[in-house]
RNA sequence: UGCGAGGUAGAGCAGAGGUAGCUCGUCGGGCUCAUAACCCGAAGGUCAGAGGUUCGAAUCCCCUCCUCGCUACCA
């Protein structure tokens, strides 16, 4: 630590199109507010910036959505995310945003300079152009007709019936997802970093000066490097972002992974007049938290952005954290699998602490991790409540009764082997969590702190002080030894709000109040202490640092949780319902009898059904057939959830040539009819009959 | 397909050649100051699977399988 003598922190900017979840703090803000709150406590020099990133097309599109601006959008996101991380205790130095004049200026002055330094290639390429909304598009706003499958509904990346990736080129009669019009081809010039010319600078400094990073980051990297790099479009088309600051350069802004990063420059400038020591100076630590889709942005690209610019420290660290699963499954936006910080904060009041052990306790920090709202409320009611808030009730409640609600002195004469021990481990705590935290390590770090709480729970179980106090004689015979006792659990208690404070504020200031000393005493230099609270000082009234959890809160939880991914679904099917009516099914053919005779169709019963991982429509499905049981994939989950059609009769095409999707063997096919809304409905028997009935 | 990360008790993690460990959960016991909390003890693992190197492998090598990322939205 003595080689750095200030330290800038960032956290990756949120984009401004959506609240935060539980994932966002647990991957990164968290994280990166432990680290802070620790090198705070240690009295060091450290900058906390954060703020949204508020330019790039997704923005655009949703403002054109719902037919406001994009300034709307990111305004409205911005309030929200920062009140989130205010409520959350994510304790920002600064929290800034990407459409600041400010930024606007430190980015474009960076790209001009990189320009004037003869740092970027200009080429020129055919993109397809939105002539009704005026504008180029990214792959994913095009679709068109799969070469591949005839899907007449393709994006411009993937072909979701058959899979298949694309280009924009492949698809046949591209149209955009926007307007619906027929595209054009139109020439653009874009600005493109070479990033090749930055590959030995990159070995060097990452792959021989960092081999101390995360394993999934140094991984992740030593791939990219090694497979090469290669240029890259700095600039797109659109008229939301940041002006390409060049005479030639009408309606091109700054691509929003140049712009984005430049934000932590822009919102130190903004946040300090000498925001240059933080950036320039040798001997500042920048580190930044990250989640894992970041890295390469933040250890090749950015880092190759300050090289070339030049006069810029580079990254001391990117401890990037792998994603976090809720109850099983991705986090996903679009469908609302999410838990939203805005609605925590409401549903659990005053509770932000208990949200900030259990996603610091289950941390992706090695590999993906899960949130469930079970483990949550274990971890509250048997770690937090159990242990930590109870022995804090405990001491602080004894202290009362048996001391007289003062702080009892300590007799030195008596201290005995439990004492020493305690106070040992006290300091091998110290020094375990410093290490953790500095190697950020934090679920370790946390663990180790739960741990002193656990010690202090043994340590009065074993000097029992309320059998030394069973009478009033024996108390009176008992007392130096139950002062003893309970002075050090008190001293305790001050220590544990010191090594709880980074990841626990909330609940350190608690201890504070009760203990009735200052927030200075958290400071990380008087951890290990036994002096923090004076003998003789009167304490107040405990008051329990942690409610138990109750099942009926986390069973609401959940419930709301499935509602919400309905409607989401229910949503997404209204607004696709106007492309299904477009797709007007056309007269086939007349086939012979014997085409027919060839189907071989059966009804089955519906044995088990489960979503697709990643994959929006579709379903695994179990079909009992009578003889024989089939697995099924089958593009209904838009209209069905899995429950709803476990047991239902469906009529299965039972000789079809299986076919492989999404990884899975679909061994037949589920005959649906689809009205003219575009809903789909099962094509059953009008009564049931025995499963593998045939239909003819 | 390829590359990266991961796969260790019911759950979450640690261990990176030498008797498989921690926390939670479960079971049994103790205690009663404390939020039915706390303390002690026990059960629970062919360390994803197969092969190899070694006196000895969870650990090193090879192959296979599974999850996640690179690859919609997205940390």
């Amino acid at each position: 630590m003595a080689k750095f003598n200030r330290y800038l922190i960032t956290a990756a900017l949120p984009y401004a199109n959506g609240p935060v979840h539980i994932g966002h703090l647990a991957g990164c803000y968290l994280p990166a507010d432990i680290y802070v709150r620790y090198l705070r406590a240690k009295k060091e020099d450290v900058k906390f910036i954060g703020g949204t990133d508020e330019h790039g097309v997704p923005i655009l599109i949703k403002a054109m959505k719902e037919n406001v601006t994009p300034q709307d959008v990111v305004d409205k996101y911005h309030k929200i995310i920062s009140d989130s991380f205010a409520d959350m205790g994510i304790s920002f130095d600064i929290f800034s945003r990407t459409t600041n004049p400010v930024h606007h200026e430190t980015a474009a002055a960076f790209f001009k300079k990189m320009y004037d330094d003869g740092l970027f290639e200009e080429h020129e390429s055919e993109q397809y152009y939105d002539t009704v909304k005026d504008m180029f598009l990214a792959d994913r706003y095009i679709v068109g007709t799969c070469p591949n499958c005839g899907n007449p509904n393709a994006y411009g990346d993937q072909c979701e019936r058959c899979g298949s990736s694309l280009s924009p080129e492949e698809l046949i009669n591209p149209r955009s997802t926007l307007s619906d019009a027929p595209l054009v081809k139109k020439l653009t010039k874009h600005w493109y970093m070479p990033l090749q010319n930055y590959e030995p600078f990159l070995k060097e400094w990452l792959l021989d000066g960092h081999k101390e990073w995360k394993n999934n980051v140094y991984g992740q990297c030593k791939s990219w490097l090694d497979s090469g790099l290669q240029s890259r479009a700095m600039t797109r088309d659109s008229n939301w972002g940041i002006k390409v600051p060049l005479p030639d350069a009408e309606g091109k802004v700054l691509y929003v992974w140049f712009d984005a990063p430049i934000g932590y420059i822009s919102a130190t400038k903004e946040l300090t007049p000498d925001w240059a020591d933080y950036w320039c100076k040798d001997d500042t630590k920048l580190v930044h938290f990250i989640g894992k889709d970041n890295i390469v942005f933040h250890c090749i690209i950015f880092p190759a952005m300050l090289k070339a610019h030049g006069n810029f420290v580079l990254p001391e660290n990117v401890p990037a954290n792998e994603f976090l699963n809720l109850e099983g499954e991705k986090i996903s936006t679009s469908r609302n699998w999410a838990v939203w910080v805005d609605d925590y904060v409401k549903d659990f009041p005053d509770q932000q602490d208990v949200l900030r052990y259990v996603l610091c306790s289950t941390a992706p920090e090695t590999k993906d991790n899960d949130f469930s709202w079970k483990d949550f409320q274990t971890r509250n009611n048997s770690e937090l409540a159990g242990i930590f808030g109870n022995f804090v009730n405990r001491a602080m409640v004894m202290m009362h009764k048996l001391c007289g609600g003062k702080v009892p002195p300590f007799h030195t004469e008596l201290k005995n082997e439990r004492d020493e021990a305690l106070i040992a481990t006290l300091q091998e705590k110290k020094a375990k969590i410093e290490n953790s935290i500095e190697n950020y390590r934090f679920r370790e770090a946390l663990a180790e702190m739960i741990d002193v709480a656990r010690a202090g729970n043994k340590y009065l179980q074993e000097n029992e002080p309320w059998n030394l106090a069973k009478t009033p004689e024996l108390q009176a015979v008992n007392q130096k030894q139950i002062d003893n006792c309970l002075h050090l659990s008190l001293q305790l208690t001050a220590n544990l709000a010191i090594f709880a404070n980074p990841f626990m504020p909330f609940t350190a200031k608690k201890i504070c109040h009760m203990l009735k000393v200052v927030d200075r005493i958290l400071d990380w230099e008087n951890a290990g202490s036994l002096k923090l609270v004076s003998v003789g000082y009167s304490l107040r009234a405990p008051e329990l640092l942690f409610k138990k959890v109750e099942d009926e809160q986390v069973n609401s939880q959940i419930e709301q949780l499935h509602a919400r991914r309905i409607k989401a679904m229910e949503e997404q099917k209204a607004a696709a319902t106007p492309v299904a009516e477009k797709v007007e099914a056309e007269p086939k053919a007349t086939i012979e009898f014997d085409d027919f005779a060839k189907l071989d169709l059966r009804v089955g019963t519906i044995l088990e059904a489960e979503k697709v991982a990643k994959a929006d429509k579709l379903l695994k499905l179990l079909v009992d057939i009578g003889t024989e049981k089939r697995t099924v994939v089958s593009g209904i989950a838009l209209h069905f959830t899995p429950e709803e059609v476990i047991g239902k009769q469906v009529t299965l095409v039972a000789n079809l040539a299986p076919r492989k999707m999404r990884g899975i063997e679909s061994q037949g096919m589920i005959l649906m009819a689809e009205n003219a809304a575009g809903k789909l409905v099962f094509v059953n028997p009008d009564a049931a009959v025995d499963a593998g009935s045939e239909v003819r």
